[in-house]
RNA sequence: GCGCCCGUAGCUCAGUUGGUUAGAGUGCAUGCUUGACAUGCAUGAGGUCGCUGGUUCGAGUCCAGCCGGGCGCACCA
């Protein structure tokens, strides 16, 4: 076979590796075909979908990186994995980004292209992203069943929102109601929360009075003062407001005072909650209609009224200077107001504060900074603005037919009775937090792109709905509506009925719920004049229902349809790209659908399937929440078991990262750099559960890839302007180049070379990755025929052929890969990684394989049989021979490298199945962990469990097997926990402490490599065995001969010495030995032990340690005492002989 | 204001239910290129675990308070 490079060449890899499992159909996941008995259990991760608004960022890739590990993790110990992929229609910020960009390169708004072309133009923008984004996430690796792409949009999730919102209708849980939003006048839209940002402006804050009426309206001469920053809200104020304990103000309570712009009387009231009496004058002015908490005081107090005063532009309206539905000045005062209808908010500010000092009642102004909300899109100032809009009741509820309905009890009972789990459990706080308020959902947008609301409506005489108005369907409306409208009698359960208040006095508005699938009604409907409702749903409402509309809920009779485009490179035919429903026939009534009830949750998680939700925090209430409880409204079940939120990926300086700060990375450009398996290792290495991830930033440069830390200057440096503009520059400290870099504030000039934004922090999956190709690199070398001798063949490997670091191999193995599954089921992605690369590293790499390397050479027959013989201790020993010896060496190697390379598969997939597919053509059949594998040819419908294997000295330990025919399906290692041997382990480390003891010396006294030494060790002639059993590998991994080992041994003069716990070395460098040096290193050491058996000491000495601590704990300070007191008398020793 | 989280080596982070001498990667220092890997090997230096108090035989770990930082939710006439 092909050499391997020196260097792992990941692009090579990805190149190949991808569309072979893709073409193979390893990432689909299908619901078993009827009649078969052996079920696997199921596993499903429904993806956070992603925006379609633009391309994926390093939020993205850690998440998609954690669940296709999980997904690879759970499909190779037999599970069916589905990884549901899709994206997000993202309503708001999807239309934001295309109307920004019409109107920058075209001038266009939305309402000079209209709805329709509007739409239009935003279904492109999807086409393009969407297939960038599925682009992004396959060039990681992402293992998702392609074939069931779903689009929120699409006509599957339009069917679930539709039939949702019907459901909903019907059972009364949607009704529309009015809200105070954040309304962009500039836009004329409203914006949602997270969409304004706050601002402090200079302001200013006035104090004016109001006049005191008495019953009859007159003036009594009396005033009462209040302050604002937004005098022009006096037009709409409905009341004032003081604190009921408030005594300055008791006796008015009840009165009325006079408005004077307006001459409306509005009453005094009293509000604990509203009124302050700390705060200015202690009463306050109330504007249900442009305040969150004037409103919250109306909701308290509705006689008072509301007066909304301003036009969707921000001009003051009619209703400002006359519509006043409540009382009127008797004195007839003509209202200055009638000169405000038409100006703008501002202006009019300006107005009333003049005609209210002309009036007299103007007090005091002073300046004051104000936080004053800004629009995100328009960055102008937005105003709360009192709107209808569609609601979801969240709290207890009752249908008409009767039913208890508690939508956001339902989903604090699931996370509280354990059925959901969080990992970190701690985010259940902000779950239940959330959910406890049981606000009410707003589920209506003012925008065009999204899921239109499924209500028609009509205008009609109050007089045909007398007090009927509510949102709660009675068959009596129904067959009124059926009658008034003259709509199919027969259509009765496919529409919902609700009459609300009319637009004018004494109106109503007939509103209608058309299920899915009905246009013949939705025809019917504006044949009889009614108008579908101009809005969309909230985005939130068609990704609450995710988990189960993309399985092909409501559709219980047909499995949801795939999609066999995306699929790359569509040329090759291949059997997996059929449907696999094709041959299923014509689907039975009921549950024709499989895929539904298979992948949906249905048990409990003990039974198996384990689907996990894997997210980050800010959408925990927003989606999760949302997903747990239509899951439980419309399927009766939760949509996963468990829940994990994973940390948040920060620049160096701790600031979330986004485009427009400039310091979003691009994935892309780290997989170009590094590659994706480094990209996916490092990525899993910073997943932990206690800390976010500071990702320190670095511009590449383009000429000689030196990386250039990222400071905040960078990333708000703007073009310098003057004569011809000047783009800011790097300069390369190391090739002195000069070049432009990526930046938020400007494009770089078109042509010239750009920085990339990376990070240095890769370089630990790549450098892991370049380690674990050269290991195998190594491996295969040795495996195949050469100067050490034969090829690699399979057979059996007992017990009684291993050598010590065969053993010790194999039980840390068994250690690391329990520790991997442990920590995998934990979601704990850090801990996991951090296990395979220790081990890999520093055990396999750095001790086994060196270890083995006399054995693979064929060179030291005569020193590898000793050590099996030793390492038997007096079993009888078989094929002595170079050539057994080897081969067993072989065995072992492959043995440890096949479950490498299993158990590495979730994190680096291209890297492993590079490495199986070679391996495959040296040695497609192997020695394997005996027991530890299922056998392949039966399947069962539990997933794995672990097996102990007998284990005496005879006992098979490594049985061959074939390989699978891919990495990514092969089967996960479960090794026989009957390996781990911690004595074993404990012998070995003392080699390593003797083996390290040795170097240190060879490193202070600058001994040349090839050099070698003579070691003496002093020990118990227990321990002295030991030592002279491995005594070959003290040549292999130190170049030191050891010459003696006993009780006997006396330190030679002239030495270079060391005390371990329970042995002491001596290095004879004759005319070398630098003795003053010696000195000062072994009193130095002699110093910490003394206070180290001091600190022991005291502890012991203390009655109440030894009486109160566990036995174990004071037995194991007693021990360690004991060994440290030894090794400080051996090191006085040693001071002595030099002194 | 309420809630959650974080503060450990120059930097980025681990540290299981409290229990021997607090770890890793990176950076730094020194020495190594004869066959797995310089994206490498070896050795070493580097920490009063944010501060104060408490519980305990024993605290990086538990409790209280404070300081500093982040996030969420309220509030801001």
């Amino acid at each position: 076979m092909p050499e391997l490079s020196k260097q792992y060449d990941p692009h090579a890899a990805q190149k190949k590796w991808f569309p072979f499992w893709e073409h193979r159909g390893y990432f689909n996941a299908d619901p078993p075909k009827p009649g078969t008995t052996v079920v696997k259990p199921p596993h499903t991760i429904m993806i956070p979908l992603p925006n379609v608004t633009g391309a994926l960022h390093m939020g993205h890739a850690l998440n998609g990186t954690l669940q296709d590990l999980i997904t690879r993790w759970r499909r190779m110990q037999g599970y069916e994995a589905l990884w549901m992929p899709g994206t997000d229609h993202a309503g708001i910020a999807t239309q934001a980004v295309v109307e920004r960009r019409m109107i920058e390169e075209e001038g266009l708004t939305r309402h000079d292209v209209g709805r329709e072309a509007l739409v239009n133009r935003i279904w492109k923008w999807k086409e393009t992203y969407e297939k960038r984004i599925v682009g992004q996430q396959k060039m990681l690796g992402a293992s998702c069943d392609w074939r069931r792409i779903r689009f929120t949009l699409d006509p599957v999730c339009t069917k679930a929102v539709r039939h949702t919102f019907f459901k909903m209708f019907r059972d009364g849980l949607i009704y529309r109601g009015k809200r105070l939003v954040n309304w962009d006048t500039f836009l004329q839209t409203a914006v949602a929360d997270d969409e304004v940002f706050e601002e402090e402006v200079d302001g200013h804050f006035w104090t004016f009075r109001y006049p005191v009426v008495d019953d009859a309206g007159h003036d009594t001469g009396e005033f009462i003062r209040f302050s604002t920053t937004r005098p022009e809200t006096m037009l709409g104020d409905t009341a004032v407001c003081v604190h009921p304990h408030d005594e300055r103000y008791a006796h008015l309570v009840g009165k009325k005072v006079r408005i004077p712009l307006n001459g409306r009387l509005i009453p005094i009231i009293a509000d604990a909650l509203l009124a302050d009496q700390e705060l200015g004058t202690g009463a306050v002015k109330v504007t249900p209609a442009h305040d969150p908490n004037d409103y919250a005081c109306f909701q308290r107090h509705p006689h008072i009224g509301i007066i909304n005063i301003l036009n969707p532009d921000g001009t003051i309206n009619e209703a400002a200077a006359q519509g006043d539905p409540f009382s009127r000045d008797p004195q007839g005062s003509p209202p200055l107001a009638a000169k405000y209808v038409g100006k703008d908010r501002y202006e009019v500010r300006e107005l009333v504060i003049d005609d209210m000092a002309e009036l007299g009642c103007f007090e005091a102004v002073e300046d004051r900074k104000i936080p004053i909300k800004h629009s995100d899109r328009s960055k102008t100032p937005v105003e709360p603005y009192l709107s209808d809009q569609w609601f979801v009741k969240m709290g207890p509820h009752t249908t008409p037919d009767g039913r208890e309905i508690d939508l956001a009890q339902s989903a604090i009972d699931a996370v509280e009775s354990g059925r959901v789990r969080f990992f970190p459990a701690r985010y259940a706080n902000t779950y239940l937090d959330w959910l406890r308020e049981k606000r009410d959902w707003c589920i209506s947008r003012q925008l065009w792109w999204g899921h239109r609301i499924p209500i028609w409506s009509k205008l009609v005489n109050g007089e045909d709905w007398p007090d009927e108005l509510g949102c709660q369907l009675t068959d009596r409306q129904l067959a009124r509506l059926i009658e008034f409208t003259s709509l199919n009698p027969a259509w009765r359960d496919r529409v919902g009925c609700a009459v609300s208040e009319g637009t004018t006095p004494g109106s109503r508005l007939l509103l209608v719920c058309v299920d899915d699938g009905h246009p013949e009604i939705e025809t019917a409907l504006e044949q009889a004049g009614f108008l579908q409702d101009p809005d969309v749903l909230d985005t939130w409402f068609s990704s609450a229902l995710w988990p189960h509309a993309t399985l092909g809920w409501p559709d219980l009779d047909h499995n949801p349809p795939l999609d066999l485009n995306v699929l790359a490179d569509q040329d090759e035919t291949d059997a997996h790209f059929e449907d696999p429903e094709a041959d299923s026939g014509t689907p039975a009534p009921g549950w024709g659908n499989r895929v539904l009830p298979y992948f949906y949750p249905h048990e409990t998680p003990a039974d198996g399937n384990k689907s996990v939700l894997i997210t980050s925090r800010d959408i925990i209430t927003l989606w999760v929440a949302r997903m747990v409880l239509t899951g439980l409204y419309n399927m009766g079940e939760v949509p996963f078991w468990h829940v994990h939120v994973h940390p948040k990926i920060l620049d160096g300086f701790g600031q979330t990262m986004s485009k427009s700060k400039g310091n979003g990375v691009d994935p892309v450009d780290l997989i170009e750099k590094y590659g994706a398996d480094a990209v996916r290792f490092t990525i899993a290495s910073f997943a932990g559960e206690t800390q976010d991830v500071r990702l320190p930033i670095a511009y590449a440069c383009p000429s000689c890839d030196h990386l250039i830390p990222q400071t905040l200057e960078h990333q708000t440096a703007k073009p310098a302007v003057g004569d011809g503009v000047k783009k800011p520059t790097l300069i390369c400290p190391k090739c002195r180049a000069e070049f432009q870099y990526t930046s938020p504030n400007y494009d770089p000039d078109p042509g010239v070379p750009v920085a990339r934004m990376v990070s240095e922090r890769f370089e630990y999956g790549r450098n892991f990755c370049n380690k674990f190709w050269n290991a195998a690199r190594f491996a295969i070398l040795n495996l195949e025929a050469g100067p050490g001798g034969a090829a690699y063949t399979p057979a059996p490997v007992a017990a009684d052929q291993l050598a010590l670091e065969d053993r010790w191999i194999l039980s840390r193995l068994a250690s690391v890969s329990r520790q991997v599954d442990e920590h995998l089921s934990r979601y704990q992605f850090d801990a996991a990684t951090r296990a395979l690369r220790d081990f890999t590293w520093n055990e396999f790499c750095d001790w086994y394989l060196e270890m083995i390397k006399p054995r693979l050479r064929g060179g030291s027959p005569e020193t590898a049989n000793d050590r099996l013989a030793a390492t038997r201790q007096g079993s009888a020993a078989p094929g002595n021979n170079v050539a057994e010896v080897r081969a067993v060496a072989q065995r072992v190697l492959l043995a440890v490298l096949d479950s490498l390379v299993r158990m590495l598969q979730p994190f680096t997939p291209f890297l492993c199945e590079e490495l199986w597919q070679r391996l495959k053509e040296l040695a497609p059949v192997r020695a394997l962990p005996a027991n530890a594998f299922r056998d392949s040819s039966s399947d069962t419908s539990t997933p794995p469990s672990g097996r102990s294997s007998q284990d005496s000295a005879a006992s098979v330990m490594l049985e061959p097997r074939s390989a699978e025919e891919a990495c990514i399906i092969a089967r996960w290692p479960e090794i026989p926990q009957s390996w781990r041997d911690p004595a074993l382990e404990k012998r070995f480390e003392r080699l390593q402490e003797t083996i390290v003891a040795v170097r240190n010396v060879r490193a202070i006294y600058n001994l040349p490599p090839g050099t070698p030494v003579k070691l003496l060790m002093r020990a118990s002639p227990e321990v002295a065995a030991d030592v002279q059993s491995v005594a070959a590998q003290f040549d292999t991994l130190a170049r030191a001969v050891l010459e003696a080992a006993g009780a006997e041994v006396e330190r030679p003069a002239g030495a270079a010495s060391f005390s371990l716990g329970d042995a002491d070395g001596y290095i004879p460098l004759a005319d070398l030995i630098n003795t003053e040096a010696e000195l000062e290193r072994h009193t130095k050491e002699a110093e910490k032990l003394r206070k180290l058996i001091a600190g022991h000491e005291a502890k012991l000495a203390n009655p109440n340690f030894v009486s109160k601590a566990p036995p174990q704990v004071v037995a194991q300070h007693r021990e360690t005492l004991e060994a440290m007191r030894k090794q400080l008398a051996s090191v006085e020793e040693i001071i002595r002989d030099l002194s």
